[in-house]
DNA sequence: TACAAATGCAAGTAAGCACTTACATGTGAA
DNA sequence: TTCACATGTAAGTGCTTACTTGCATTTGTA
């Protein structure tokens, strides 16, 4: 029994493979509905492995929520635009990728966002290793708009900021569950920037 | 044995806290985790009783799910402003009385949310029956808006309406899991409504 | 008073759950 | 060859779950 800490590599890789499961499964059926068995069978290993690499459930929910933030620090970074030129494109380019990263991962967070309030340890890391970098770098970009003529004072772009994605999240749970009118995720997007630009851009003086 | 069809008027406000306990410990703990031994002593009744109001657990949810929708269907009908004035109080009205609704019930919100994609049918309902009402007449308000010029033209307005209301579900969901960061939920919605409302306004002409 | 509806209470069922124990099998390195 | 590591298999533990059955008790009504 190894236990959290395997030495062949073959263990490591099992181990990786019922975190995968763990996170569909967890994703599928929800956190307390999901089985140990049924997780188990998802990796194609036997059940009493996957209590072999982890302590318990919860043990393995932990660890599915390290390789959750991991896998999402790791992204988001190769966004090196400017954000002092054009602001609606800018925002169009940004709004874009962050629709697709949580789209990407639409029941995973819904889970997360049901069970936010049954594990709020586990909510808590998941916003403060994965999203709070995300959102710092976006608020710098959005000063430095602002510091290029491209955003009006008087606004708090930390506040802002929360305003863009929670307009982009809060879409993307209606679109996901079918429940959008008459339009796609695409024109959601578009539209949603076309407001919010021309919301922060300075006023044209007559 | 009288099972959905109660004669007596106790037995339809015996019925009624079941549906109320059941409510919240839905909301509470989850729908699968809500187990019929906590809803029934939450109800104050015994767990038996549960049993005769309704066939089964899905039968109960069935229940809470009509009564959810009724509830919520009754409100936000106190909404007679004009919005042919000032775009941006008609708004901060509108956008206050909205997040305080989502905010008030947000445990059961996020449950749904949750699992909404375990029980389509049941989040179908809630869209068609609650939120499609709402949302109808605060897409005619902004036409009423545009037709006043107060919104400028080349913005699809159910877009929009969907915007406005995720910007501020997103930011509640944010803020009642404590990850909003130096910032109220009514700042969150003044500032989201200032960005919002002049984002639609018409663009000043030199 | 008699009756039926509504509830409580005690007990139990069958199934599923997380988790454990004991033992056999395969594999790569010393 | 040997041996520790990794996994599989089989069986079982104790607990909880949704749900049931039978019977006693209250309560409004005719």
């Amino acid at each position: 029994m190894q236990t959290e800490t395997p030495k062949k590599p073959e263990a490591t890789a099992t181990r990786e493979r019922l975190i995968q499961a763990a996170m569909q499964v967890f994703a599928r059926d929800g956190l307390h509905a999901a089985t140990t068995r049924s997780i188990a069978e998802a990796a194609g290993v036997n059940e009493v492995t996957l209590f072999r690499h982890f302590q318990n459930k919860e043990g393995l929910l932990s660890a599915v929520m390290v390789h959750a933030v991991q896998s999402h620090a790791q992204e988001g970074l190769d966004d090196q635009a400017k954000w002092t030129g054009n602001l609606k494109q800018s925002l169009l380019h940004f709004g874009r990728n962050f629709y697709a990263m949580i789209s990407r991962d639409e029941p995973f967070l819904r889970t997360m966002i049901g069970e936010a309030g049954r594990h709020p340890e586990h909510a808590k890391k998941i916003i403060t290793d994965a999203v709070r970098p995300v959102r710092a770098r976006f608020i710098a970009n959005l000063e430095a708009a602002r510091k290029a003529g491209q955003v009006r004072r008087g606004i708090d772009l930390g506040v802002a900021a929360d305003s863009f994605t929670g307009m982009l999240f809060g879409g993307m749970l209606r679109i996901s569950a079918g429940c959008a009118e008459g339009y796609t995720a695409e024109e959601y997007v578009n539209t949603s920037v076309e407001i919010f630009a021309a919301g922060l851009a300075p006023v044209a003086k007559p």
